[in-house]
DNA sequence: CACCAGGCAAGTA
DNA sequence: TACTTGCATGGT
């Protein structure tokens, strides 16, 4: 993400100072954590609402199953493959979930993974939010780290941060948050991949207090520093 | 013990 | 449209 030629306006730079300090603070965090583009879409889903440690064991059982593949996972039936992916929690509902990302990749993309990951990003995202269990965020970090396609993930810590620091109003939709950073920053992949990833790293030491807690002494962007 | 985690969809008014 | 609730394991 070295040397982004950009020129920015007043909220790109705050963003971009945001970013800075917490990429010197936390450094690069290299996501997707996983080995193929498969298997970021399985991860995108297993990962809703919850704690990424529990994915990371319900991926090592798929693994270890031989069943991360689309023909394993389309081929297996939803209770086989709940059982598989029990420690992420939800597993049911996240089983049938998996079963329709698949199912939609074999029927639009004849079941060609890197086809699907070519197609033009909007047909893609749209395609994608018609298949039940894919929501907003879901579908963007699967056009961000699988197709790696310019598209901003947000998440409930990008809301946490934001707000705690009045940059967007209360409360705001996913949109609103998604183009505070695409209107007003480069549209680079490299960026968008470390800034959602510092975010969420930064995030978790924001107070998760509902409504927002405005008690809490207000860190730099989550860095520790007051 | 309580609370939370890299959401989403369905139900209710 | 705008809340509310169910889904569930595992870590702190």
């Amino acid at each position: 993400m070295a040397e982004i030629k950009a020129t920015y306006d007043s909220t790109g730079r705050i963003l971009m100072e945001m970013f800075g300090l917490l990429f010197d603070h936390f450094g690069p965090q290299n996501w997707w954590p996983a080995e193929t583009e498969l298997e970021v879409l399985v991860g995108a889903v297993l990962t809703q609402n919850t704690n990424w440690k529990n994915v990371e064991k319900a991926i090592r059982n798929l693994k270890n199953a031989g069943l991360l593949s689309l023909e394993g996972l389309v081929s297996l039936p939803v209770a086989t493959l709940a059982g598989e992916i029990r420690p992420a929690g939800y597993y049911n509902i996240k089983a049938a979930r998996l079963k329709n990302l698949m199912d939609f990749i074999m029927q639009r993309y004849e079941g060609d993974l890197f086809r699907f990951l070519k197609d033009e990003t909007e047909i893609l995202r749209e395609g994608l939010l018609s298949v039940k269990g894919v929501g907003p965020e879901t579908a963007d970090s699967i056009l961000l780290y699988a197709a790696r396609k310019p598209v901003f993930v947000v998440d409930t810590y990008t809301y946490r941060i934001l707000s705690r620091h009045g940059m967007v109003q209360e409360p705001s939709t996913y949109e609103q948050l998604q183009d505070l950073f695409v209107e007003h920053l480069p549209e680079d992949v490299p960026l968008f991949n470390e800034f959602h990833a510092v975010i969420v790293k930064a995030g978790k030491n924001y107070c998760r207090k509902k409504p927002l807690c405005r008690e809490c002494p207000l860190e730099e962007w989550g860095t520790g520093i007051y």
